[in-house]
DNA sequence: GATATATACTTGATTAGTCAATCATATATC
DNA sequence: GATATATGATTGACTAATCAAGTATATATC
């Protein structure tokens, strides 16, 4: 009857606080017109070099399909958020660059954003979100 | 540029392992023929008194909405692996039970269940997986 | 006991993603 | 340098969810 596991236990957690904190960020990031995904592109956009990442590399950082990223770039560029570039050295790549008003929307959203995330993780020290990070990014690492 | 926020650098990890779980799972559960959702709605029958909830209670404990476990539990009734019960006491309510089939595929699908969980865990000690538990509890309990 | 409000659930329309197939280009091999 | 294979991206068809609105029933108030 009652789960005995840990293991599964922890993933039965976990798949339900990621539908907590999901639906939170979302309402949060709604105000600046944009949902979690986008703002996890922009994010990994901000971070990188040129702010410029192949479609591909977007994909596996944000954790969704090359066609999920396709589908979801495609609004994002019609509001000129990112931009589309070429690259000369191969052309079946297509290059997405952050655009100065993506760059913009980003740092305003970071700012909703960072709060939000302050406030889902308030009842925990810095030395217990440190562990956490740790713990999770052992999992994502599997080492 | 660089993330400082230590808050949100962990609502972005948080997703990206959430994708890499939920991905695990679902592959692993395939073979039973069900999903990860389908299997957290067993998984909270098996473990209620009766193995019966009402639909609402069922939403609330998996993380989705009322309309969802309704899309979601209609296949799983033709399946015959949950049975709809009406309550005397308040005819707005439909219970739902787990049947005999369902208890069963429950029990075959938690055994893979269990060996994924265990293999996505197997990096973190006892310790360490409790340690994880505890943080995320707290986390979804706001406390 | 009629009326207003709240609760449980379902439905129609929409959205964000998936997978399988396809196209274009690049790379390796003979 | 022709041919086979691999890679990056897009598209069509589909699925699992959402929200807003609607229906049915229950509860509270006057």
């Amino acid at each position: 009857m009652s789960e005995s596991n840990l293991a599964a236990s922890f993933l039965i957690g976990q798949s339900f606080l990621h539908s907590k904190l999901q639906r939170k960020v979302d309402g949060q990031l709604s105000m600046h017109g944009i949902s979690f995904t986008e703002y996890q592109i922009m994010h990994h956009l901000a971070n990188a070099p040129e702010q410029t990442m192949r479609r591909i590399e977007l994909a596996d950082s944000v954790g969704i399909s090359a066609s999920g990223v396709t589908r979801l770039l495609a609004p994002m560029e019609k509001n000129h958020l990112i931009e589309k570039r070429s690259n000369p050295r191969d052309a079946r790549v297509s290059l997405v660059k952050l655009s100065k008003v993506g760059a913009t929307l980003f740092q305003d959203a970071s700012v909703s954003f960072g709060y939000c995330a302050e406030d889902l993780t308030s009842m925990l020290s810095t030395k217990q979100l440190e562990n956490l990070i740790d713990l999770s990014n052992r999992l994502i690492d599997g080492r």
